[in-house]
DNA sequence: GAGTTTGAAACT
DNA sequence: CAGTTTCAAACTC
């Protein structure tokens, strides 16, 4: 069956590379092509989780919880294995996936941890070529050097969580090595950079498992569009000065998924050369992880920056991508590799024939759909496809959406980057990305900013806004025990770290059940709670619905904001932190939102930078002006990231539609967080966003989305579907927008194979 | 760093 | 559903 689903995919993906529209893409960018393939198995990814009520909240933690039960256990046999060699890395990998299958089973997390042990060996044992083996060590390499204090993770640890930065660079690099290497490779470099961490942190080793799993290759997939994007600039700009891996890798993305072992092996090689890992390491601050081979070679060497801004970027994506991540690098075991991963993954397909993957998608899916943000396919969008789809091409196959999480992350970084989740942001950052003169600036500042905030400087704005941002979210409760959504971290679908000030924390691994529990029953009242709170659609959009016309920003909040004293103009306002425009929804008083007024004044975010349409509508405001100029301006920095000045936006993870389009699903915790069922109010923002969904469903995933019975298979029925669908609400029109996300799920597969 | 402000989340 | 309280982030000093 596996063998089958991955052939699928692949003729999808070769169809995709042979199509004019591919090659044209690929002469834009190498990475691009990939990324349509990976898509598909994303979605299908996720439409399986649906099915499985995966998207429960309960699901979802179990999910991480289970990831960090395993990453614990991990670290331990990792630290030995890594001593001990790749093959026995793999092993301990592979058993730390059963254990964590095990846990994971009901959730469908145990095949994502499995499959990547499994693929790793399978791919090793597959291939006979050595590079894979160069590959694997280059992980490791990687992961030592990230263990390493000396390693980015040090800095990245300083300002935020560990994991966060291994499984960035674990991403970065799996794109390339993906490629390559296929899947298990992809797999082992992320597991080990995520070990390393591991060691580093005992928390941040939860995260680092949740990379290290296989979810951190998915990550990497779905992230990567933003974090590709992000690299994709650095790449660029480091190709030129002396990044000798990158061309290597980069051309290898385009070309293969899974296919040329060759060219990665020697990529791979590349890496491993310690000239480059440490070479540049000095660089080798974070880079060495893995990722960063490549990336960073190319933006890494560029320096810390780099290092930096994969680590913020992966940040996030660690925590709540987690599902993703293991769904993606499933995929690329799948497609990429060979058999095993394929059988692994068959036992998650299931549902989902197409994608053998989909079923291990699906688990983390669960965990992200809180964050599920959709996001139009635009021109953007799909110049983050290009730039991200380097990384998404190797994860996964011809795709249409794909579901970003968390905040997760998720974060910033691709979102600003890549993700162009937010599109002002996007066009902004993008541009700077495309241009790629400023790419590399843009992309550093933009991944600075909007990942962490590395910069010493605002060290303490990062990290706060790192914190809010998925990636590294870090609360400081006291009284409700991070049990509550009030809780950045717990409504973000994440545990606490390190880096967390809270009190009497629950909301770690070691209490799993408590959180599951406590998850549940939030849900169990509002099915959304767990659900991103922007809705992200393209900028196109406003085609789509009347309502989004109204609001020219590309996302809305699905609630709306109902501020009275902050005019929309701080981070109070949910929807300027989300980087979102006011919309119906709000019941603000005296909005002035930058971003976009509830009036429908409001700028639109996406191409301008916020700042700008700030002007345009404090004119009107008159005093606003001053307010926001402040804001706006002080962030000249953020001028790329102005946008991003939301938090949200940037800790999203964009997923590209099959079509195009993409979904962000925000790693931020406002993504995640809970939102309004079914407030009136809502409803029209609903039916904006379910129109956008339609929209999308039918721009990018048409077939799949429609085709599919998702909604009637249990999306309604399982509150996990209800997550799923996050951004319709729990009014009957959201359901509607379930209904296609889910059903896009499951067309998701066919689709594919159309294409 | 402490204190205040703010608005979401939770509660009634 | 509306009002109130609780909470933690955002913000200010």
């Amino acid at each position: 069956m596996d063998t089958p689903e991955k052939t699928q995919i692949s003729s999808s993906l070769s169809m995709f590379e042979d199509s004019p529209v591919f090659n044209y893409i690929n002469s834009l960018s190498p990475i691009k092509p990939v990324k349509s393939i990976h898509l598909t198995p994303a979605f299908n990814l996720l439409s399986f989780a649906s099915h499985p009520s995966i998207f429960t909240s309960p699901h979802v933690s179990s999910h991480k919880e289970s990831r960090f039960l395993k990453r614990h256990n991990y670290m331990d046999q990792s630290k030995p294995v890594l001593s001990s060699g790749e093959g026995t890395k793999v092993s301990t990998s592979e058993e730390a996936c059963l254990e964590a299958g095990q846990l994971c089973n009901s959730s469908a997390g145990l095949p994502e941890n499995f499959d990547p042990g499994v693929s790793l060996d399978d791919a090793s044992l597959e291939l006979p070529n050595e590079p894979l083996r160069y590959i694997i060590e280059l992980p490791q390499t990687l992961k030592y050097d990230c263990g390493s204090p000396d390693c980015d993770q040090a800095p990245c640890i300083t300002e935020t969580n560990c994991a966060t930065e291994s499984t960035c660079t674990s991403l970065s690099i799996v794109p390339f090595v993906q490629d390559d290497s296929g899947n298990g490779f992809p797999d082992d470099g992320v597991e080990i950079a995520g070990i390393s961490q591991i060691k580093q942190k005992g928390e941040t080793i939860g995260c680092a498992w949740e990379n290290l799993t296989p979810d951190a290759t998915d990550m990497l997939i779905f992230n990567s569009p933003n974090d590709s994007e992000a690299f994709r600039g650095v790449i660029q700009k480091s190709l030129d000065p002396g990044t000798k891996f990158f061309p290597a890798p980069i051309s290898v993305f385009p070309k293969n998924h899974t296919t040329e072992l060759p060219q990665t092996t020697v990529d791979s090689d590349e890496l491993k050369d310690p000239s480059l890992q440490t070479g540049e390491a000095g660089v080798t601050d974070c880079m060495s992880g893995n990722l960063m081979h490549n990336v960073e070679t190319g933006a890494g060497m560029s320096a810390p920056f780099s290092s930096e801004s994969c680590s913020n970027l992966h940040r996030g994506f660690r925590r709540r991508c987690l599902d993703f991540e293991m769904l993606s690098a499933r995929r690329n075991n799948l497609n990429g590799s060979s058999n095993t991963s394929s059988s692994v993954d068959k036992q998650l397909v299931p549902v989902m024939p197409d994608n053998g993957s989909s079923v291990c998608i699906v688990p983390g899916i669960g965990l992200h759909l809180n964050a599920l943000a959709i996001t139009s396919s635009d021109d953007k969008n799909t110049k983050h496809r290009i730039l991200c789809s380097g990384t998404q091409k190797l994860s996964f196959p011809s795709s249409t959406t794909s579901i970003l999480t968390p905040k997760i992350g998720q974060e910033a970084v691709h979102e600003s980057l890549a993700s162009a989740s937010t599109e002002r942001e996007t066009d902004v950052v993008e541009n700077g990305v495309q241009l790629a003169e400023d790419a590399f600036q843009a992309s550093a500042c933009a991944i600075n900013e909007e990942f962490n905030q590395t910069s010493p400087n605002k060290k303490r704005r990062r990290l706060e806004q790192a914190g809010e941002n998925e990636a590294c979210k870090r609360c400081s409760c006291k009284k409700s025990k991070c049990l509550k959504l009030y809780c950045e971290c717990f409504a973000a679908g994440v545990y606490c770290i390190e880096p967390c000030s809270c009190q009497d924390c629950f909301n770690k691994p070691i209490h799993e059940d408590i959180v599951l529990a406590t998850r549940k029953q939030i849900e169990s009242r509002n099915p959304l709670a767990f659900a991103p709170k922007v809705i992200r659609t393209s900028d196109s959009i406003p085609e789509v619905g009347d309502d989004s016309s109204k609001t020219p920003a590309s996302a809305r909040h699905k609630r709306g904001c109902n501020c009275k004293k902050s005019s929309c103009l701080k981070k109070y306002c949910e929807c300027y932190q989300g980087g979102v425009g006011c919309s119906i929804n709000c019941r603000c008083e005296g909005c002035k939102n930058a971003f976009g007024r509830k009036d429908g004044s409001a700028m639109v975010e996406t191409e301008g930078a916020p700042e700008e349409d700030e002007e345009t509508d404090l004119d009107e405001n008159g005093v606003d002006r001053n307010l926001e100029k402040p804001d706006m301006f002080n962030n000249e920095e953020q001028n790329l990231v102005s946008a991003l000045p939301t938090p949200l936006q940037p800790c999203r993870t964009l997923v590209q539609l099959p079509l195009g389009s993409f979904i962000s699903i925000g790693s931020s915790s406002t993504l995640y967080k809970g939102q309004g069922y079914g407030k009136p109010s809502i409803i029209r923002p609903r039916n904006t966003i379910e129109k956008h969904f339609q929209t999308v469903a039918e721009d990018e995933m048409p077939e799949m989305l429609l085709d599919k019975d998702c909604a009637g298979s249990g999306m309604k029925t399982s509150p996990s579907s209800k997550r799923i669908c996050p951004p319709q609400g729990s009014t009957p029109g959201q359901r509607s927008g379930r209904k296609l996300i889910l059903q896009s799920i499951p067309s998701f597969p066919s689709l594919t194979p159309q294409h």
